[in-house]
DNA sequence: CTTTTTTTGTACTGTCTCGCACTAAATTAC
DNA sequence: GTAATTTAGTGCGAGACAGTACAAAAAAAG
């Protein structure tokens, strides 16, 4: 506050940026999630971005790149978004709770017709065809596994769930479930019958052994 | 057995096809499974399939006609294999182990990668921008829901399950296993793993009530 | 053998696609 | 003001793509 300058503000030399890359990947990230990748022209996330061909470049590199790019970005929103519901939630039930209702927030999101989850519904098509997208694609369903697995066994580390409880099944089975709301999302499925099932495989999860 | 010619065979006017439809159809899909709807080319098509373009477009119409005629003839042999298990097993236990293990066969099968689920994974890409196919897919995810719920429903009158079970929760929490197989196996996991997977939910969905 | 009928194969058109070269514009440094 | 630097914008070129027109081929019917 002494000197007017705010010191955050260096501007750099040549022309100014006209848009920020950072936002200019949070609208690739809504075009490649409409599209896919190979559904996704350049053309349309130039317009999207509001960066012309070449600036895409520049930026960001091919469009496998971009693409890579937007994923990983995605999925890091993901991942501490599921990290904070895992951590914060009182109890397992409510750790679900918000983990699955905090999904379909993300799935159900933005116009007509539902997107689904852009890593599982658009990566998995070119999964076969594009090893690095395809390794993302794993990297980021077991990575939810393990964040699952994890909470399931503080559950049973506090006595709300039985001593011989199988903690990674648990954590995959609740997975089990987001990818089905993902799938479900991007049929159409309605958010009651999203979150009905949602509700069924906690009550099912957490159901006592008999 | 009468006159030497044989009644199926009333060979048609013009210039013999060098390849049955049905045989094309079959070879369509493989090549729409590995790449998606817009992932695939008609010169792929073409390659696959044996018939150039121009027969191809006599044969089945345009691509969305294809695809969705393929998709139809893959949901047509996936909902008699769902129904055959379904039927001849002994029980519930027995016909949710042959449901998960037919499908892992049909996911896993053909070259390296695994391909996962025809329609689960490829036409969820395309269902926002395409609503034949947003629709057929929304129609194979209910129906398969309604075949399991009708088996679990066997099952509670059978005495098998609890009078107090839900079926249709049961059905969509089997059916979110099977979407789940159909992701992990395309993103490339082992099928020790996705059979593990499957037997977790088959315990979970039987476990009887606390 | 000729005609008719159906499929096959070639070639074409217009459009889209990706990626990049090159010029114009906007800003700082001097 | 001039030079240097960075981005924006235009436009090109080679190739892929979907779909179709048209001629050649292969069979049955007459």
């Amino acid at each position: 506050m002494q000197d007017g300058t705010k010191t955050t503000a260096p501007r750099p030399r040549g022309r100014p940026r006209r848009v920020e890359p950072s936002a200019a990947l949070d609208r690739a990230i809504d075009a490649f999630w409409i599209g896919g990748y190979t559904g996704t022209s350049l053309d349309e996330l130039s317009a999207a971005t509001g960066l012309n061909r070449p600036s895409l470049y520049a930026a960001f590199g091919d469009k496998r790149q971009l693409y890579l790019t937007a994923l990983a970005r995605f999925v890091e929103r993901m991942e501490a978004a599921v990290s904070t519901a895992m951590a914060e939630a009182p109890d397992l039930r409510n750790a679900l709770a918000r983990f699955f209702d905090g999904a379909l927030d993300v799935y159900l999101s933005g116009d007509e017709p539902a997107r689904g989850c852009f890593v599982i519904c658009t990566a998995a098509v070119d999964a076969p065809e594009e090893p690095a997208i395809r390794d993302a694609l794993q990297a980021v369903l077991t990575g939810i596994d393990v964040k699952l697995a994890a909470r399931f066994k503080r559950a049973i580390a506090s006595g709300e769930l039985p001593a011989d409880s199988n903690a990674d099944a648990l954590g995959a089975l609740a997975a089990a479930t987001l990818h089905s709301l993902a799938i479900r999302a991007r049929a159409g499925a309605s958010r009651a019958a999203l979150t009905a099932l949602a509700q069924a495989s906690i009550d099912q999860l957490l159901r006592p052994a008999g």
